[in-house]
DNA sequence: CCGTATCCCCGGGGATACTG
DNA sequence: CAGTATCCCCGGGGATACGG
């Protein structure tokens, strides 16, 4: 974002974009999800839900729900016996890898910035739960 | 994240830090709070209150809170009368433009991606609310 | 196998009022 | 001005069971 002044309302434009991703990234477990996919090319419901440690059935459908309409994966039906479902990244969907990876960049250099510095404790957040 | 075979050990390390930097952004309100400081480079409380359309002081204060100990702004109280408090971006907390920038740019991409294509409707998702 | 339906609990977060 | 305290509601999401 910029941080140059500018017109407000240009300003405002720009905050809601950054929204944008957000919402189409946010839930406990989008990243994992894509992530997993991304893994294994192609990767069906049952074996998303092993990949992912802790998701149920529920979420996992509601979550893979609106990654589909969010145009990120595509859902494909398979006729085996007893019916199988594939999901795999749309083209938009891997565009999201660049993204990631500079997520994921960053929070490697945040993790350093508040374990490095200081033996500060880091409370409920961010890294109290995944710390080591 | 790379999408090539690697050890899932390391794999899931990646995830954890792509988690870390969303958690550090999570919530309706921090990317405009941040926005918000870095737009004026120095803003006061009531200042961030009055930027921030919608959001209370209590969740102000609760999101500052959790944007300080992640050492992403610094706080002054200044000792005029009464007191008022300023916050302002850590080196830490201006390194995070880039990736907002990169949210940004693929927020607007994937507006785009879902508004050009087709007429569909976008549900309660990502833009549905913001959309126009 | 791939989900949906139902129940139920807990905490995020708004509104409002109060303090140093 | 810069927060804290309190009340209260609603929905996110877990557990479990069921349907195509």
């Amino acid at each position: 974002m910029s941080c140059q002044p500018l017109r407000t309302e240009e300003h405002k434009k720009e905050i809601m974009a950054v929204q944008d991703s957000m919402d189409v990234l946010n839930g406990k477990w989008k990243i994992s999800i894509i992530s997993s996919i991304c893994y294994y090319n192609k990767r069906r419901f049952s074996d998303i839900l092993n990949d992912v440690t802790g998701i149920s059935n529920k979420m996992l459908s509601k979550e893979l729900k609106e990654l589909e309409i969010n145009k990120l994966i595509k859902r494909t039906v398979l006729d085996t016996q007893p019916i199988t479902v594939q999901y795999e990244l749309t083209q938009h969907g891997k565009s999201l890898q660049t993204i990631i990876n500079n997520l994921k960049d960053w929070g490697i250099k945040h993790r350093k910035e508040i374990i490095g510095n200081t033996s500060e404790p880091i409370e409920e957040n961010a890294l109290a739960e995944n710390t080591i």
